[in-house]
RNA sequence: GCGCCUGUAGCUCAGUUGGAUAGAGCAACGGAUUUCUAAUCCGUAGGUCGCAGGUUCGAGUCCUGCCAGGCGUACCA
């Protein structure tokens, strides 16, 4: 089916290109302000008739005259200036209902009909250190936006572009050869804690200078190709992984090690990068080092602001892999599009990035970019969190505190389930928790992590969503105690009778599924999944409160049962699917 | 200095190419439980949308100026 929104849109511009003759009629179909102007108003012939400068309302009224919507919506009303009011005909609502319940996979939304190859880069943390606080907002919101386009019916090529070259690397070799003497036998080594190790390495760093020469020299020797440096490099790689994959496995994110292009992957690709920029006049030396100057930055100087491509002293910067990973994409990955997940302080770079990548020209087709930024994890006092000592808060941490108190909670309302299954709700709390406080603000701003409020069983969070989930279901395991037959009463619904206000408001709530989504892909803005979703839960629990299911009368139950059943189908799917936040049965 | 982001109820935040009387949650106050999970629901109260101009039928939204905070601005990522 197409969506509610994509038909009136199509149809409505229709009638207003036949009106007035114009090409190009958005009709700007949103659902209205206020109920009591009907389910969805039409927009754009105001802004229609103020381009071609005549009455708004009189093109209202001729658009309506135009139009037939018979099928779906009762007799347009038009109101004020020129809004176009529109009311879903029962009928209508009932056949959208019935078949989202017939797909219970995709329900009833469409994918597009030319898909994309669109490669997301996110994540991508450092791996001589163990993920931190600042590594959560990108790893989840790339991970949804990966799950909303691939619903769409994209093809999405995950890049996890960890940093797993540089300089700190030397250090890290030196470090653990001192460590481990017998490291060149090629036996495997464990680092307990990553950062304790990363810790040790810099003070040998900054204490020893002998160890420092070592340690310069083993990037030399590293970066030279020298095997044994690459084998123990990738040692430490390897024993990063062990220490993030788990984090990516708690928070359902669906990265693996396939996924990882980093650092060094591009590494042979960076001198010719450098090289062709150069070929094509776009880079030139300055002040020793090689530079791009894109057209319209400028310095604190007003003069050109330099895109940095290689140091003085030869080395590469990330400028420069970023340009190769961008090349690689585009060329060999045949991307269309390119989104880029990272935190918003990177905003310039990315700009400068965009524009060189467009003046190079690597590919002939447009390749979409787009730098999809968010703010700040911050603490109670406003700035960015921290430990009491300072440090950076370690992702497993914070989940682990996540999960514990989930189970505190749970272990008061809940004494009595069986401890492997309070062990699991508190798992999916939790951690749902930590991950719809993220995902329910608006990702440009900063905010303010709190546990209480994020477990919180009141307000826009993930447990009230559970909740909500759970007691759906409870009806389901309800009615099988009394012996209903719930397929039976779906089974035989020819026609979804809403009479209750509550059952009215619920449905027309869960036609708008399909719209949430593609409004939360514009740009790419998870909480208007998470705003949905919540109001959802909500007109789910006002129904659930006034309208019984499994007392009704025989000619309202099967209705009813319907709601619950696509209330509980569109909740796991927005959560669990694209949300990856885990739904539990019982809580 | 310049650029970007943010500024909306006591608090935390929404607000979808400019649309109707600016919404929600928390906190506060008042109510609802012989009924499918009260981890719920209903109601009340709470606003100079940072300030000042402008554009127009209409501005939280667009433009200009200003104020406050954050971030960035040549060899870290």
């Amino acid at each position: 089916m197409r969506t509610i929104v994509e038909i009136l849109e199509q149809q409505i511009a229709a009638a207003m290109s036949a009106v007035t003759g114009e090409e190009h009629c958005p009709a700007i179909v949103k659902p209205t302000a206020d109920p009591k102007f009907g389910d969805y108003q039409a927009n754009g012939a105001m802004g229609l008739a103020k381009r071609l400068k005549i009455n708004p309302r009189r093109v209202a009224e001729q658009v309506v005259a135009k139009l037939d919507l018979r099928d779906i919506c009762e007799s347009p009303d038009i109101a004020g200036p020129g809004f176009i009011n529109l009311r879903l005909s029962p009928g209508f609502l009932s056949d959208r209902l019935l078949e989202t319940r017939a797909d219970p996979i995709r329900l009833g939304i469409e994918a597009v009909s030319t898909p994309q190859t669109i490669v997301v880069d996110f994540s991508s943390p450092n791996v001589a250190k163990q993920m931190h606080v600042g590594h959560l907002r990108s790893t989840i919101i790339g991970d949804c936006i990966c799950r909303m386009l691939e619903f769409e019916g994209h093809r999405v090529i995950r890049q996890n572009h960890i940093g797993d070259w540089g300089t700190q690397f030397g250090m890290l070799i030196a470090y653990l050869r001192e460590e481990n003497p017998g490291l060149d036998e090629a036996g495997r080594v464990e680092i307990q804690d990553l950062e304790q190790f990363y810790r040790s390495a810099k003070t040998r760093f900054d204490e020893d200078p002998t160890f420092a020469e070592t340690a310069r020299q083993a990037v030399v020797s590293l970066q030279g190709g020298d095997s044994l440096s690459l084998a123990i490099w990738k040692k430490i790689v390897d024993e990063s992984r062990r220490h993030y994959q788990p984090i990516y496995d708690a928070l359902s994110v669906q990265l693996t090690p396939a996924d990882e292009r980093g650092e060094s992957f591009y590494n042979e690709l960076l001198a010719p990068v450098v090289a062709d920029l150069l070929d094509q006049g776009l880079a030139r030396p300055s002040d020793g080092a090689i530079c791009v100057f894109p057209e319209g930055f400028v310095n604190k100087e007003g003069d050109p602001l330099p895109f940095i491509i290689q140091k003085s002293d030869g080395g590469f910067l990330y400028a420069t892999t970023d340009l190769a990973a961008n090349r690689y994409r585009r060329e060999t990955l045949r991307a269309d599009a390119i989104v880029y997940v990272t935190d918003a302080r990177q905003k310039l770079h990315f700009e400068m990035l965009f524009h060189t990548v467009r003046a190079a020209r690597w590919t002939d087709r447009e390749v979409d970019l787009a730098h999809v930024t968010f703010g700040t994890v911050l603490g109670a006092d406003g700035t960015p969190l921290k430990t009491r000592s300072g440090d950076s808060i370690k992702l497993k941490d914070l989940l682990d505190e996540a999960v514990v108190r989930a189970g505190e909670v749970v272990e008061r309302k809940n004494p009595d389930l069986p401890a492997e299954q309070k062990a699991a709700i508190a798992r999916a709390v939790g951690i749902g928790a930590v991950k719809y406080a993220d995902y329910s603000n608006n990702r440009t701003s900063d905010y303010v992590f709190d546990f209480d409020k994020m477990l919180a069983m009141e307000g826009n969070t993930a447990p009230y969503m559970q909740y909500a989930y759970a007691r759906v279901q409870s009806i389901g395991r309800k009615a099988a105690d009394e012996g209903i037959d719930v397929d039976g009463d779906l089974a035989g619904l020819s026609r979804v009778h809403l009479a209750e206000p509550e059952e009215l408001d619920l449905a027309k709530h869960l036609v708008r599924y399909g719209d949430t989504i593609k409004a939360a892909l514009v740009d790419y803005h998870p909480n208007y999944l998470t705003t949905y979703l919540h109001e959802l839960a909500q007109k789910f629990s006002r129904f659930y409160a006034s309208c019984p299911v499994l007392a009704a009368d025989i000619d309202q139950r099967p209705s009813r049962l319907l709601l619950c059943d696509l209330t509980a189908r569109t909740i796991k799917h927005g959560l669990t699917h694209l949300l990856g936040i885990e739904v539990v049965e019982q809580m």
